[in-house]
DNA sequence: TAGTGGTCTAGACCACCCT
DNA sequence: GGGTGGTCTAGACCACTAC
């Protein structure tokens, strides 16, 4: 084993992947040092620790300063989910985008908004609705907030041609948010601007952008029945 | 400029985050190469790359060899969904987490799962059922297919006392998977067992997993009206 | 306090791919 | 062909923290 010689540290990835994988290395178990390591693979520390920084970012081991590596017992898994434009995403499912403008105007946020972006209820923001679809089939609905204050050009963008979803990818770089997806039933409303049933079950994603601090914008994404969101592990 | 002096790869990513959320290099633009920016920043390449690296990873640039670095025009930022253990997911709540199978045996596999997992319909493999409740509410309903050849063990475990779900998590380790997520209004059956109405808007997830090319296990976890998935950006 | 991982450096070679 | 990012090396110093 201590002849054992990799070329880079895709290989020494895939032999820790290996150990970790196969049980020879058991969860909860130490895991030799890297300086260790590096002899037993002929090769640098920085090359073992660039393999090891990738496993413990994917969650497979556990690493502290001095209390050293081990395997990880309750392995927590991250999803990835990559979120395209609206319009790119329709156009990648084979279908011709098409995007309606129904409202865009300054509006009080209710509390409920506002507790979630952190502003008091009844501010002025950005309120904008859209309806985008595929094949001249209704896809998916937007309810937007925009904070006027961090995006001060939102106001007077023109929302008809580029939709606000692109508009804003564009123009208004974040840096952190959250996603929330639920499972609601179509309201009248809803189910009339998706030409769908009332009652019918629709996925809800609410987004919440933020620049560091400063809130960005916060959208209300209510998918036409059947639609599915795919990510990878 | 050129007497900036930052001491570390985080300083460098903040640095660089900054002049690309503020525009001060515009998307599709290029960006200088590490070897002019470790020049300016007073540091080694290889640090200028590490910080680079990980603004690459989050989308925010794209780099290619020769070609150089370029900000993004339509950065595809990424979604991060932690998948716990239910029984740790419920208890992190802060309910109490009980969990009842309901059935295991081997059967044949419908043609729908065998075409996902790659075998064929017909082929022989172990289902569980089980309902996860949190403080005696029903939870999530637990639909799942397990290969037996890729885990033989499971076969005869027992999964009254641990789920299913945390034994694999335990015994199984996968290297990649898919997850898909509807929502889907409840069925006669799915009421029932969630203790809802018939048609009220369920969140389903569907995950897959797999060691390698070899399916692992395949699981549709149909969650109680009301349930949010959270996930960061 | 000592051992571990986290990071930086200066230099080097190479794979890729644009021109 | 040549410039770029991707990576490796050998050594060093430091931060953290288990002991």
């Amino acid at each position: 084993m201590s002849a054992m010689v990799l070329r880079n540290w895709q290989e020494i990835h895939a032999e820790l992947m290996r150990r970790i994988t196969e049980r020879e290395w058991q969860p909860g178990e130490p895991v030799p040092n890297e300086a260790d390591l590096a002899a037993q693979f002929g090769c640098a520390r920085a090359t073992v620790n660039r393999a090891m920084r990738e496993i413990a970012e994917a969650g497979f081991i556990v690493r502290k300063r001095k209390g050293g590596t081990h395997v990880a017992l309750n392995p927590v898994r991250r999803a990835i989910l990559s979120i395209p434009v609206t319009r790119i995403e329709i156009e990648n499912l084979g279908h011709q985008w098409r995007h309606e403008m129904l409202h865009k105007g300054m509006e009080k946020i209710p509390a409920l908004i506002g507790a979630a972006i952190g502003k008091p209820a009844g501010t002025l923001m950005l309120r904008v609705r859209a309806l985008h679809f595929a094949d001249e089939r209704p896809f998916v609905h937007e309810d937007r907030w925009i904070n006027p204050l961090a995006v001060p050009q939102a106001v007077n963008a023109d929302f008809s041609q580029t939709s606000a979803n692109e508009w804003l990818v564009r123009n208004a770089p974040f840096t952190r948010g959250e996603i929330e997806l639920t499972a609601v039933n179509a309201t009248q409303h809803e189910a009339r601007l998706l030409q769908t049933k009332p009652g019918a079950a629709i996925l809800v994603v609410v987004r919440t952008t933020f620049l560091d601090a400063e809130p960005i914008t916060r959208v209300r994404l209510a998918y036409a029945p059947g639609h599915a969101m795919q990510m990878m592990l």
